[in-house]
DNA sequence: TTATTTACGGATAATGATTATCAATAAGAG
DNA sequence: CTCTTATTGATAATCATTATCCGTAAATAA
């Protein structure tokens, strides 16, 4: 499923709640659903502006509260100055932060569903979702100045 | 190493960097050093105004900040409204929020360290800390509303 | 197409946790 | 005791996010 068949798919979830399409949310949604950066409200504000001048920092906020009552993005928030977002895969995987420049990166290849689920198992708790955020210095950082 | 070891092992590394030791900051010390319940800077506040009334809430926010460049303390910020600290626990661990009551509770018996390990491998990134968070409804909500 | 309804967009004010500021005070060294 | 200055407490400032409100435009049906 593509970044457009997604799009189309979520407008018309929207649609059936008794939600409309406009050119900025769709404009939005898209900004959203197609970065693979974890950006900013503030950045993709920024993204859709380069070609779409006329949207207020109002409704990218309102777009990605939507996005989070559809389960359609995960949040990252840390340290950082503002929220981070991934729309671009919205269940939930691990993240490594870069302390020094910023960049967010996606955690491949390692399951972590075992140790939540042992941790469930021996908490007694309903989970129902979960963060793994690792902090440190990024390879790109690491060259660059030991 | 108890609550009273550490602090006084605390004080004497502050002593060493030119700090002072005041009563307020070391009623405040010991309110965070002792509270296992990940408090917010605002009920280590109200905790030490008890004792102390004549204690002021940013003095609370400079010590914890103090905390923090110690590495006494680990600060979880997710979504609710006002970072919750373990400065009683202070070493990288899970933890369980319980979206239902707000309490958050450590996972314990569960070793995280290989999958973050695993991830850093994958990732050529130098991890210094991790956060692992599960959100969920804890056994007492559960029991009292399904 | 046109009329009607009402969700939406944009601008901006409000919120609230955290941080910065600063004069008065007191800890610690000599 | 005296002096230096880190610390305190009160309060202002910051800043990401949320709430508010009115004019606009998307949907729906006539
Ligand atoms: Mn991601
Ligand atoms: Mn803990
Ligand atoms: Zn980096
Ligand atoms: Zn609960």
């Amino acid at each position: 499923m593509d970044t457009e068949e997604r799009l189309r798919d979520i407008l018309q979830r929207l649609q059936k709640d008794g939600h409309r399409m406009t050119p900025q949310r769709v404009a939005i949604l898209r900004a959203f659903l197609s970065a693979q950066d974890h950006p900013t409200v503030e950045q993709v504000y920024r993204r859709v502006c380069r070609d779409f001048p006329m949207t207020s920092l109002a409704t990218v906020y309102k777009t990605v509260a939507l996005l989070k009552e559809m389960g359609e993005v995960i949040e990252i928030s840390g340290d950082l100055q503002g929220s981070r977002y991934d729309a671009f895969h919205p269940e939930p995987h691990p993240h490594l932060i870069c302390t020094r420049c910023g960049q967010i990166y996606d955690g491949e290849g390692v399951d972590v569903q075992p140790v939540v689920a042992a941790l469930q198992a021996q908490s007694a708790f309903q989970v129902s979702t979960y963060r793994l955020d690792l902090y440190g210095v990024c390879a790109a950082c690491q060259a660059q100045s030991g």
